[in-house]
DNA sequence: ACTCAATGGTCTGTGAACAGACCATTGACG
DNA sequence: CGTCAATGGTCTGTTCACAGACCATTGAGT
């Protein structure tokens, strides 16, 4: 039996990313990055957001303070201050973070991505959804069509991708396709975005959303495969 | 924009179950359970298993001794000692664990499960594997039908399907089905395992494994989304 | 039979993270 | 125009986890 083949080796894995303070900047970076919370956007109060997190006010003060100095959020205090996003896309130059995330998980996020966020379109589409979430999903498709330059093109569509996982209701497949979209993050941040690129993607969001909204569960997913293996073709043809 | 439709409220979570202590605990006692590590085989020696945890040897320490009471785990000093696993697949009488998974995660589990396996299949069809792993599959299978009782069945059916995880070649696809398994592995437990619906799961892995080994990636994932679903509906028809 | 390498077992000091009380500032609202 | 509720900012003592050195035990190898 080759060392390939033994099970303890794949399934122990660290728990805990290092210490919480580092683990908590992560999760509010990729947060912001992703336009979890969009430009302009408020972060909840300190006390509710540790609390959300599971850690203490303390560590996540210093999570903000960091993210302060990368200049992502600025901070107000006093009633109705908080701590808002200014981020808006583009990185500031000069800020190479963490290159090629750690070797050879570049296919690992591609492969993960490709089974989790087609699953996460099948069960959206198989939920039957209020007038609001439709139209959640409907606007989040429109933002990513009429987004005016690539850093905001790039936000829109990762909300667009977590709200259609938000929508198959799963917490746990909202977690994967949050993780899938946060290892390619970076990835993505680097593809050259050609005009024939963005609309062949447009046309994909446009088709993925309309089969959710219609209940086609194995259309949303085939949809959405067929997305995922384009932008993959594209990052594969570009780093491998 | 209803409660429903926010990221914030979906993306956000907490980044560290509780302290290291329990949550190595909880890691190594699925480990057993799944059977990782499988009857009178020894664990690692502490210094390396902390290591590849992520933990301090002393942390490590305190839950292999809990393991220890459970009756999981014996340790013998010296050397050629170490720890060993003593679990058949039998918890111990009167030992309700965790009860019922914390409310409504048990659609989410079984919901994740339906995603993240079908999709691991899939992934391993498509990869070219060496004779060792395509014995090894071969064994998983032939063990999981020839198990003698309920319970070394369903450690070998955990095995199997950690197996074919970890054949998918993705990290991340491996820890999505071991999480979606941990959630599980109670419920299962607790299904009263009828001759029909093992010989029902058989059939299904021996479809699995065989597409898996053809190189059918629609078929084994078809394959697993219909032995997911046998699953599912038997603990929703219990629980739900 | 002896040796010693491999393993579990113990101890101590240091730093991280937490809980929770308290202070400072601001603007929403009456 | 004043109040005070909501928010960020600060401080203190305590607990947890870690690193790493050292001890104790055993059996594999010679």
């Amino acid at each position: 039996m080759s060392s390939v083949s033994r099970l303890p080796d794949a399934v122990l894995r660290p728990l805990r990313g290092g210490n919480a303070f580092e683990s908590t900047v992560e999760q509010l970076a990729t947060a912001v990055r992703l336009g979890v919370f969009a430009y302009g956007e408020q972060l909840p109060p300190e006390r509710e957001l540790a609390a959300r997190l599971g850690v203490s006010r303390m560590t996540l003060r210093e999570a903000i303070a960091a993210l302060r100095d990368s200049g992502l959020v600025t901070t107000r205090r006093g009633r109705g201050g908080g701590t808002v996003v200014v981020y808006q896309g583009e990185d500031q130059i000069g800020q190479n973070r963490a290159g090629v995330r750690h070797g050879a998980s570049l296919a690992d996020a591609l492969d993960f991505r490709r089974v989790v966020e087609p699953g996460a379109a099948y069960l959206a589409a198989g939920r039957s959804m209020s007038a609001d979430q439709r139209a959640w999903l409907t606007a989040s498709e429109l933002e990513v069509r009429s987004a005016s330059d690539n850093a905001a093109h790039r936000v829109a569509d990762a909300r667009l991708h977590l709200a259609i996982a938000t929508l198959s209701g799963s917490p746990m497949l909202i977690e994967a396709v949050t993780r899938a979209q946060s290892a390619l993050q970076e990835l993505l941040a680097a593809i050259p975005v050609l005009p024939a690129n963005i609309s062949h993607s447009n046309a994909q969001h446009r088709a993925i959303v309309a089969a959710v909204l219609a209940g086609d569960e194995d259309g949303a997913r085939a949809f959405m495969e067929e997305h995922c293996d384009a932008t993959s073709a594209l990052l594969r043809g570009l780093l491998g």
